[in-house]
Parts: structure tokens; C-alpha cells; sequence
DNA sequence: CAGCGCTACCACACCCC
DNA sequence: GGTGTGGTAGCG
């Protein structure tokens, strides 16, 4: 046990040295050079992070792959580049031949899965077969939960499979819409298989109380998980209690169709007889790693390739390949942003808890807003001064930037004035989307009445101090040191904030969370926390549950 | 010189009947 | 025996 520590402290303080002799050195400058120039990216890194760091800083739409060593003990780097550029040196597979996709936590990414199950173990399994009853079954609940419309043919299917193992990915190609995070979309996974997961494990049967006497609810404002206490100290606990909780939904759909549906066919076995799902569940972590269409595992020779049974055609174009087509179509996050994209969230009632909590504990001090600001402080300065009122003063709550179309689009906390309906929504807030390319401004909202009919009130000039502003930034841009005490401090930024701005704009989704993770970084320990300290209140869609 | 983010599992401590 | 805690091996 020691000498574990000892290793640790050894690996600790030697990265300390690392960073002493070379402090941020890899902090990326770009030069002032003219937009219109393609600059290539092609940069390699031994470390996540530092790859991660690098697209921040980086005005180029970039991403970060990870590539598997020689080494065949799963040994990664990690290369940030543009999808062109990586497809202009993949297409061959001369070169780059196990490639993963980092799916960022925080992105917003497709719906995807992981299939898979031993052959041998499973003789009577017919895989095909599995996957179009799951791709039924997740259709309907996108359906049911969502009112989302999808069917076998918006479902990429890949294949992977040997002689003994039968494998697939499935990446869901949804019109305009996307999960909030792959985090979400384990969440809408695992709640949508729980019937699946009851068939596996007895013990759930003790646990779920019977769901009759609940009111069904399409609102997470409502009430309905007051009876259950919160309860810190036991997280087994709790995330059973979630199960709970989740399940009632599900259920009551069945019981109002009148049939509860089969999923027994996703039980499968492992290879020792232990019995398992078909859907892999441990694919929704943060920053997972998914292997690219046409890559290989390092010790395999065997790639991710169009599925015979895929009914998935991408759209013909001049320019693109139809072989990039499917690329780009395989790509978890790769989300093209539309007027009309839908985030669809999924939280586990415990995250809702545990947000609530924060928002109960920290909403009357002052310290939200400072978290609360864009890469563009003059903007969100506008922007609050839209969103007050008399008495009513609104906030930003966070903030994505959508870098082909230039919108930044804030969501509003405290302030639901619809421009739609002429009056405040009770319970849905509202969004400021600001378009920088042909700056102007205007209003959106997630009530589900006023995105029914996807109401985008008027477009409004923006202010010119904004607009000059926007316009001088290249020129105005330089290193940034001073990052940290201003990002908390967005009241008294000064035309230094230009400085940070560069960094997170071309960021497909930048969030607090990763402004609060770059400002961290030169303090690792601090780093932990900071996060958890986000403050995150209520979220953006309230189509499920 | 150099991966990352989990979860299942284990050992142990404490508590209560 | 039940329950919480802290630490780790190993999976994806």
C-alpha cells in the first residue's frame, strides 16, 4: 500500500518538474494571419488534457482523436486536427489505422450504441435480428419521451464482428436533434432498457415499489420525488433510489398501451454464462473514446465497416465523398448546428437533486454570475441588459457557441419574457441567440408550445460598440496570462478579456465547466473542486419525465 | 518518460439487534 | 449480519 503511495508522490512531483522546466510552453499563439488561410492543425499529445487545452486555444474547428500506440497495452496519444484533414490522411488507411473518436464530455453528440455478444455463448442468437427489435424498441421510446420521429433508416449500423463475437455501432443520424451530452444519452439508454435490466437482476424486483398512485408528469418542476430524503452519505443508495424514480415512467407507458414491451431478446450470455445486455452500457463515460469507422483495435485486424443490414444512406453531395459522407455520419459529435436543433437532456432524478441543492445554497450569493460569462464580455454585458427589466433582472445561465454559423446562444435564467406569448412563461426559460456574422439578435425559447411551432421572435441589430467590438478582436488579440482573476470577475473586464476570448470561441460548445477547467489548470489540485462548484440549475429541455 | 474514466469488488470498521 | 468507507484491479 505504500509503495503505491510512494510511486504516486514519485509520478506527481516529477510532473511537477516537467511543468517547472517547461511551464505551459504549449500554449498555442496563433499568428495573425488572414482568415481566409486554411492554417493546417495537426497536433500530437501525450495527454488528454493538453490536447483539450490545445482546441481551446485553437480557431480552427478542431477535435481530438485518440490514436493507439504501438505498445499493444492500450496505450494512447492524442491527435487534434480538422475532420477534413484527418479524413485527407485516414481515407487510404495506410496510416492512422486505430483510430477513436473523443467524444468530449460537455459536447452535445448523437445517440449511439455499443452491441455486442459472444457467439459461441449465444448460439441461437440472431444478432440482425436483436438489433432491429432494439432499434424498434429505441425508436418508440424517442417517440414516447421525446415526440422525437426516427426510424431503421436515420440508424447508421457498423459492424465489427469475428468468428466469435458478434459486434456493432449503431450511431442514431436524428434531424436537428441532439443530447445535451453523452452522459445524457446513458442515462435515456439505461432508463429506456431497465425493463431489459430487471430480467438480469432479481434484486431490482425488491426494490421498485409499485408505481400505481404516481401522476404521470411531463415536468420536472412538478414535485413528484419530494417523499424521497436526500441522502449524502450512501451513493449506492442513491443511485437506486434514481432507478426507482426513472422506472416510473416507463412503466406507465406500458400500462397506458396495454402492453409492457419484451425485451428479453437483449439478454445475452458472457462467455463464463453470466447473463448480460446485448447494449453495452459502459460506453457513456466522459471523454469515452469510440473507435472510428474503418479503424481496427491495435491487436486486431478486424475494422468498424458499413453493416450489410444498414439502411443508412447519406445524402449525395459534390463536394464529399460518399466514403467521407459515412465519416462524418459515423462521428458521435459531430453535430451540425440547425435554426431547429433540439438538445434533448435525460438526468437520473439524483443529478436533479444534487443540482437543486446548489441552486438552494448558492442562488442569493453573488458568486453565480461570476461563472456565468461568455468569451465575449461586452456581449454578455448586452445581453444582460436585454434580460432586465424594472425589478426582474435575468442572468446567463450558461452559454454554447456554434462555430460554422458564428450564433452564440445564451440560455436565460430569471427572466422568461417571451417575445411569442407576450408575457412570461411560468416554467420554461428563455434564450438570447446573438448571430455575430450578421449581427443581430434575437429571441428563442424552450416551452414546448413556442418550439412546436420553432417561434424565433424578430432579429434586432445589435449595438455597434458590440459589433465594432467583434470586429476588432483579431487585432486586439494576444497571449493571455491573466486569465484567471478576470474570467471570475466579468464585471470589471477591460479590453484584456479579448485576450481570453479567442481562446473558447471556436469551441463547438463551450460551457463553464470548461472555462472553470482551463482556469484550474495551473492549480491541478484545485482542479476537482472548482468543478464540482459549478453552479447549474434546471435543465434546458423538459420533454422527458 | 508519458492514457482515461469508470465500476465491481474487496477489506475493514462500525453499529445494532 | 447490515451498512458505510476507502482503496484498487481491471474493464471498455
Amino acid at each position: 500500500m505504500m509503495g503505491k503511495w510512494e510511486a504516486k508522490l514519485k509520478q506527481i512531483e516529477e510532473r511537477a518538474s516537467c511543468y517547472e522546466r517547461k511551464p505551459l510552453s504549449s500554449v498555442y499563439r496563433p499568428r495573425l494571419s488572414k482568415p481566409e488561410d486554411p492554417s493546417s492543425v495537426w497536433k500530437l499529445f501525450h495527454r488528454q488534457n493538453q490536447a483539450f487545452n490545445f482546441v481551446k486555444s485553437c480557431k480552427e474547428n478542431v477535435h481530438v482523436f485518440a490514436l493507439e500506440c504501438k505498445v499493444g497495452d492500450g496505450q494512447r496519444i492524442y491527435l487534434v486536427t480538422t475532420y477534413a484533414q484527418l479524413w485527407f490522411y485516414y481515407k487510404s488507411r495506410k496510416h492512422l489505422l486505430h483510430c477513436y473518436e473523443v467524444i468530449p464530455e460537455n459536447a452535445v453528440c448523437k445517440l449511439y450504441f455499443d452491441l455486442e455478444f459472444n457467439k459461441h455463448a449465444n448460439p441461437e442468437a440472431d444478432g440482425k435480428k436483436m438489433v432491429v427489435l432494439l432499434i424498434e424498441h429505441v425508436c418508440k421510446a424517442l417517440q414516447e419521451l421525446y415526440s422525437v420521429s426516427c426510424s431503421a433508416e436515420d440508424v447508421f449500423n457498423l459492424d465489427s464482428s469475428t468468428d466469435e463475437k458478434f459486434s456493432r455501432h449503431l450511431i442514431f443520424q436524428l434531424h436537428d436533434v441532439a443530447f445535451k451530452d453523452n452522459i445524457h444519452v446513458g442515462n435515456f439508454v439505461r432508463k429506456i432498457l431497465q425493463p431489459a435490466l430487471h430480467l438480469i437482476s432479481s434484486e431490482y424486483d425488491n426494490r421498485i415499489p409499485n408505481p400505481v398512485g404516481h401522476e404521470f408528469s411531463h415536468f420536472p418542476e412538478t414535485p413528484l420525488k419530494q417523499e424521497i430524503s436526500f441522502n449524502q452519505t450512501s451513493p449506492d443508495k442513491d443511485i437506486a433510489k434514481s432507478w426507482t424514480l426513472n422506472s416510473e415512467i416507463p412503466e406507465r407507458l406500458e400500462s397506458a398501451e396495454q402492453s409492457s414491451p419484451d425485451l428479453s431478446f437483449l439478454v445475452v450470455k458472457s462467455n463464463t454464462g453470466e447473463e448480460h445486455l446485448f447494449v453495452d452500457l459502459g460506453v457513456y463515460t466522459r471523454n469515452r473514446n469510440f473507435r472510428l469507422y474503418k479503424s481496427s483495435k491495435i491487436g486486431k485486424c478486424v475494422a468498424l465497416e458499413v453493416a450489410e443490414d444498414n439502411k443508412f444512406f447519406p445524402k449525395q453531395s459534390k463536394n464529399i465523398s460518399e466514403e467521407n459522407q459515412y465519416f462524418l455520419s459515423s462521428l458521435v459529435s459531430n453535430i451540425r448546428f440547425s435554426d431547429s436543433l433540439r438538445i434533448l437532456t435525460c438526468d437520473t432524478s439524483q443529478n436533479k437533486r444534487k443540482r437543486t441543492e446548489h441552486v438552494n445554497s448558492t442562488s442569493s450569493s453573488e458568486t453565480i454570475e461570476g461563472f456565468q460569462c461568455s468569451p465575449y464580455p461586452e456581449i454578455d454585458r448586452f445581453v444582460l441588459s436585454l434580460v432586465t427589466k424594472n425589478d426582474t433582472k435575468g442572468g446567463i445561465r450558461r452559454w454554447n457557441y456554434f462555430f460554422p454559423e458564428e450564433l452564440l446562444v445564451y440560455d436565460i435564467c430569471r427572466y422568461r419574457w417571451c417575445q411569442n406569448i407576450g408575457r412570461a412563461h411560468k416554467s420554461n426559460n428563455i434564450m438570447i441567440v446573438v448571430d455575430l456574422k450578421n449581427e443581430v439578435w434575437y429571441q428563442k425559447c424552450h416551452d414546448p408550445v413556442c418550439k412546436a411551432e420553432n417561434f424565433k421572435s424578430d432579429c434586432f441589430p445589435l449595438p455597434a460598440e458590440v459589433s465594432l467590438l467583434f470586429l476588432f478582436k483579431e487585432e486586439e488579440f494576444t497571449a493571455d496570462e491573466t486569465w484567471n482573476s478576470e474570467a471570475k470577475n466579468p464585471g470589471a473586464s477591460s479590453d484584456t478579456d479579448w485576450d481570453n476570448s479567442t481562446d473558447d470561441v471556436y469551441f463547438l460548445q463551450a460551457t463553464e465547466d470548461a472555462e472553470l477547467a482551463e482556469a484550474a489548470e495551473n492549480s491541478l489540485l484545485s482542479y476537482t473542486s472548482a468543478v464540482n462548484e459549478i453552479p447549474d440549475e434546471l435543465i434546458i429541455e423538459v420533454l422527458q419525465e
